[in-house]
DNA sequence: GTGAAAGCGCTAACAA
DNA sequence: TTGTTAGCGCTTTCAC
């Protein structure tokens, strides 16, 4: 039961650990160790089967080789997505990623935090929820490299990879006024988080640039924690009470996807009876008839980046902390 | 930098840490340590902000309180749910899981294996592919909790989580039968794999029951490897030559997205000039215009079993395999 | 060139 | 009721 470990190549062979471990680890030059002997360690390893005990090793190094990817809910498909990108990623450097989901809960993050961190993950890739800044912070102090995706504090200084949220939701809209709609709806999330406040600030001021105001009572803030049942009968109601509005602006996939569902039940046609346009790209909006117009983030690139920043941090033991912000795209369909 | 362990506390509380640790276990009482001691370790370990190395404890104890789940492709859907859902039935049990995705390829498969052995996983949750049934055997003769899930191979004495791919394919086929759909084509994946296999007899055979043959040229065999977009243009091609058809049967969720994508491309009017349905359910089946027939499976479920076996085996160390077969549902949309 | 030994943080026989 | 000590598998300093 129990594997093979450097101790059973050591007897096996007829030296010391010690021996073993220079030559396992590549130092078989450096701490010159003749080729024959380094030759007849590696061979009894292979044949043995010898495959070193990460958990003992990353007790002894404190590296582990592994990165800890904490996001919102890994069944969202933006997150299952820039999962794969990590991952993809990591393993080019030789790491694993281990991820989690928050369900968009402080409480929940945080003791994921905590145990992450004694689990001895290299770094950090975290979709932080709002009430946990005070953890990243000290993260941050025990010297531990930390990127934050897809949202950030304003005012800490962390790394983190975004997209320009304000940029995309003015160009949405900018779209939605180019077509000539006139009285647009926004649904977006009852949220203190950036990329939200961003999208909405996006929002209003683009359609303040076409000389209109923006009533709030046109917005409908939906809490996070609403079941999708609850989401789509909110999102009914809030359509049905402003029956003259020509189009509706959402600010995530699931508030979109949700909304595509309320849309079906009022029997409204898109884009006659309302535009829709949504932040995140998916099958359905790709695909579905008719298809819906977006704001797509560039996940893999925000993948990609957040890596390099924690390779970089581990690699370089620096605490400079970078930030990126990528361009989302606008991608007009038949939905508006 | 270094965080608080247990030798700290017992230096401040002036004990010993074997003390510590049975007190931090919950041993107090079994060891008989006084209730002040124990009060006092425990306030202290709270006041140092104490959380245990769990590096160090799964070294000592060979258990991590985690199960490496390996899927196929972390950013499909259906591996994206049943995650979502191991995960939230791990946590219930104090487990974490850590998720790798093998891109149905055995090389990255293998090597996935051997890397979260050594990771010192205290169970594996895999969606096997077809080429590693040797490494899932030495898993087993090791002794090491395993459950595959999704698929299985047949012959071998291991545990697994599936559902009956078989009457699920029967009877979507006959949902079209019932409509009166006389020229079925069959889209699947050129896989040995059971699941995949089962879906394409329950298909024939379904056929058959209603005194007609499926010809061979009426069934597309795709390969797993192919891109996204080479296998749309295989679909649109597929079906341009088989223009009598008037329905057509996904076996995988992201073969019916691609069929989706074809369809589109062609023009086709579903379900007037052919009818859909498709194996998995998702938002682009639930919502796109029409919605899409599927034979959907209880995701939920499946995780929920996979982790009740592999705890099950962890906790009683037995080696008996457990085998469970689930039902899919057909659910009838406008697309048929 | 190679080995002895210490130590990462924790647990658990065994001793006292 | 509490402490001593060995050891999980590995790396690395220092000694020879």
């Amino acid at each position: 039961m129990r594997s093979v470990s450097i101790k059973d190549i050591a007897q096996e062979v007829g030296v010391s650990t010690t021996t073993v471990s220079f030559v396992l680890n590549g130092k078989a030059k450096e701490k010159r160790i003749s080729n024959e002997l380094r030759d007849k360690i590696l061979k009894t390893a292979e044949r043995l089967n010898y495959r070193p005990n990460q958990v003992a090793r990353g007790l002894r190094t404190g590296q582990t080789h592994t990165l800890g990817l904490i996001v919102e809910d890994i069944s969202n498909p933006f997150f299952a997505h820039l999962a794969r990108f990590v991952e993809d990623e990591a393993d080019k450097a030789g790491y694993k990623v281990m991820f989690c989901s928050t369900e968009n809960n402080d409480e929940k993050a945080i003791s994921l935090l905590y145990l992450l961190r004694h689990r001895q993950m290299d770094g950090f890739i975290i979709i932080p929820t709002s009430g946990i800044e005070k953890e990243i912070q000290s993260l941050a102090e025990e010297k531990r490299p930390v990127v934050l995706v897809d949202r950030y504090f304003p005012g800490m200084d962390i790394s983190y990879v975004t997209v320009d949220n304000y940029k995309g939701a003015y160009d949405g809209v900018q779209l939605l006024l180019a077509k000539g709609y006139k009285d647009i709806l926004l649904v977006t999330l009852d949220s203190e988080q950036v990329q939200m406040t961003e999208r909405e600030r996006g929002f209003i001021e683009s359609i303040a640039s076409s000389g209109k105001v923006h009533k709030p009572a046109d917005t409908l803030h939906l809490q996070y924690d609403l079941t999708h049942p609850e989401m789509v009968k909110a999102i009914v109601e809030f359509l049905s009470s402003h029956n003259t509005a020509d189009a509706v602006f959402f600010t995530t996939n699931y508030l979109g996807v949700a909304g595509m569902e309320a849309i079906r039940h009022l029997k409204k046609i898109i884009p006659e009876q309302i535009a829709v346009i949504s932040f995140d790209d998916n099958d359905l909006f790709r695909l579905g008839s008719p298809t819906i117009s977006v704001i797509s983030q560039p996940i893999r690139e925000i993948g990609k980046k957040a890596v390099e920043i924690i390779l970089h941090m581990i690699n370089s033991k620096s605490g400079e902390s970078l930030h990126y912000v990528l361009e989302p795209q606008v991608m007009e369909r038949e939905s508006v």
